[in-house]
DNA sequence: TAGATTGTTAATCGATTAACAATC
DNA sequence: TAGATTGTTAATCGATTAACAATC
């Protein structure tokens, strides 16, 4: 299978989001007006929605219905990713209560810390625990993912302990470039820069 | 002058982590460094740079505080951009207190909020004000941009209001597609499509 | 029917990569 | 000098847009 671009997983989930929000209570709704409202090329909106499999119909549009699941199917909303959380700083801790991720498929299943102040507290209905513990935890739930939200002045040294754990994907939350064997995949969020895109006719 | 895409403010801000974190002990460093370490092609990294204006010495690369400093300049971090939160929720005070928003030029004034049992309460040094007051606050402090973190049954609703007062930007921490005036700027912060980019070969 | 909208091909646009002369 | 690296042009690649026949 040829990988789906970010670009059009981009899109997809915003056609997602559409569905769900905007026109949840529609039973059809045409190319054109996805395009209108995201600013959009309404063939382009077309060519995600054939790669995602759907057929429309020729006067109405898409059955959203139809469309929703199958942008669930080709982004894997139903495939659970099993998630561990390292940092409990202010982010860590908002991304631990994020209420979205089930809705993606996306579980976390535990939150880590180094420091003993808070190690053992609970944050909602998860205990902090010892980033000690992040090898056995993570090898007895198979999980495969870490959200790293520490201070940059860890975020190597950190880095280079979950690799040692078996960790294969890291969704990068520090602003440091973090290294690693080329087996695993980094994914630096880049919050600032997406700041400076929605700012750039200022600059 | 022709706005610069949004892929190349991604990637400096990426050489500026590096020069920032990863090199901050260097005087010189290369296209081929940078391109290595962020898996890019050299020839990109030159004419990245070349649009910031920085010249290279042939043999040695570039002085890494110049390019530091003219990436600093192209993409306006000492322009100081004001900003108000609104969602005093578990996201809007975690990003209250996001140290490194200062250092991109982001000053989050004001953090507000609907809840009257959340208004008055203290996040980090913010008070929480009551959203009745964005209007006032944003005119004598000239705040043009809103984080918009409230839940998603509430967005759309509070981005009339935001309009209302006066906000040309929103930078929306919601699933919701906001309806907007074309004089409004909304940029869309997709967290989980970040995600499935990630994750995108295990789909 | 006439109008609206799809599905898809061809054309265009923009971004990346390859190549290489210049030169420190 | 020889080697490394820039700065830049030309070639390629990929993504978007335009166009339109098919058809509900």
């Amino acid at each position: 299978m040829t990988a789906i671009s970010n670009k059009i997983i981009n899109r997809l989930t915003l056609y997602h989001c559409l569905l769900k929000y905007t026109f949840n209570d529609k039973n059809f709704i045409s190319s054109f007006e996805i395009a209108d409202i995201l600013d959009l090329d309404d063939s382009l909106v077309r060519k995600d929605i054939a790669l995602c499999g759907v057929l429309g119909r020729r006067k109405n549009g898409y059955q959203t219905n139809d469309l929703k699941q199958a942008i669930e199917q080709t982004l894997g909303f139903s495939q659970r990713k099993k998630v561990a959380i390292v940092g409990a700083g202010n982010l860590g801790t908002a991304l631990v209560n994020y209420a979205d991720f089930k809705d993606y498929g996306i579980d976390v299943l535990a939150l880590f810390d180094n420091d003993p102040s808070k190690i053992g507290q609970k944050v909602g209905s998860n205990l902090i625990l010892s980033l000690e513990q992040l090898s056995n935890i993570s090898s007895k739930n198979n999980i495969k993912t870490v959200i790293l939200a520490v201070p940059p002045t860890k975020a190597q040294e950190v880095t280079n302990y979950v690799v040692k754990c078996g960790i294969k994907f890291i969704w990068n939350f520090t602003p440091v470039i973090l290294k690693t064997p080329p087996t695993v995949t980094i994914h630096h969020e880049n919050i600032v820069s997406s700041f400076l895109q929605m700012h750039k006719e200022t600059m």
